[in-house]
DNA sequence: GTGCTTGCAAAGCGTTTGCAACGGA
DNA sequence: TCCGTTGCAAACGCTTTGCAAGCAC
């Protein structure tokens, strides 16, 4: 046995076990798309998850993952990101973080901030609001962009 | 003339100087829209300042709404807040503070939190990250829905 | 076998766009 | 006058829904 900590448990046997303690059933489809979404750190779109499906599943339907993908965040495995990119992302770490967004590549990355678990407890507290979530962004450029960037100009 | 700071300035001289200085023409539609986005602290939805409008001018239309509230957010005067809710809040707010979204009444408050504009520095220069904006949500139930659930269940 | 799930198609809905008429500067 | 802006309608694109067939349990 690894002593190893998993950082995203992706395995099938714990989504099919997660997936039938809530009452849901563990098709092939559901599971695919599970394995794909929690294991990933690209924080993927609805559409992005699609074209990955169909490599297994050649028949799946965009429906199948929006119903999946709701059925995940009614489980709090995943959360929605709603970005002002027309797209919403996905992101299968729930826990307090910053999404560092580029607005020019539409590339988004996580950043560790301890200190954000505390001002959840904080601003809860303060305002008796009874939090059940959270997202912190931060929009602007990467610096891979701004290195292109000040090549290119 | 007065000392007193005032929060939100949103006088139609400013407004209007605010528009021209970049080149925006000052119709009385963008003045109305302006004056009603930047005094508002309900992080309105495209829909209700419409309806707000409308009163003020009949013959609005939603698509002037969205252009103004496009300009507005070019000028960094407001900030796009797009939620898992269907409609995007706007909010006149751009200063780093947290959006308390109360799922049940779909009410957004404000919290004041002093670190988070070091949370956003650091992150940047751990990260090389351009910040050009942020936003800091907190999703769950705030006290007043809370306490009538509460009485109701 | 039963009832949830799938896949297809169509609908839904917030938002954007095209364009002729209008009106600030 | 000139060119950005308005208002209307249509288009757009992401997401959701209805429903018959399929499949997990």
């Amino acid at each position: 046995m690894s002593l190893t900590l998993i950082e995203r448990p992706a395995s099938d046997s714990v989504i099919i076990d997660n997936l039938r303690k809530r009452g849901y059933k563990a098709t092939s489809q559901r599971i695919a798309i599970c394995r794909l979404v929690l294991s990933s750190r690209e924080h993927p779109t609805a559409q992005s998850i699609y074209r990955d499906v169909k490599r297994l599943h050649p028949t799946v339907s965009l429906a199948t993952v929006y119903k999946t993908l709701q059925v995940l965040n009614e489980m709090r495995l995943i959360q929605q990101l709603p970005l002002p990119l027309s797209e919403t992302r996905f992101d299968s770490n729930v826990d307090p973080h910053l999404n560092a967004v580029c607005l020019q590549c539409r590339g988004v990355t996580d950043v560790k901030d301890q200190t954000l678990s505390k001002v959840v407890s904080r601003a809860a507290s303060k305002t008796k609001f009874k939090v059940t979530g959270q997202r912190f962004d931060l929009y602007g450029v990467c610096d891979k962009c701004a290195r292109r960037s000040g090549i290119t100009a």
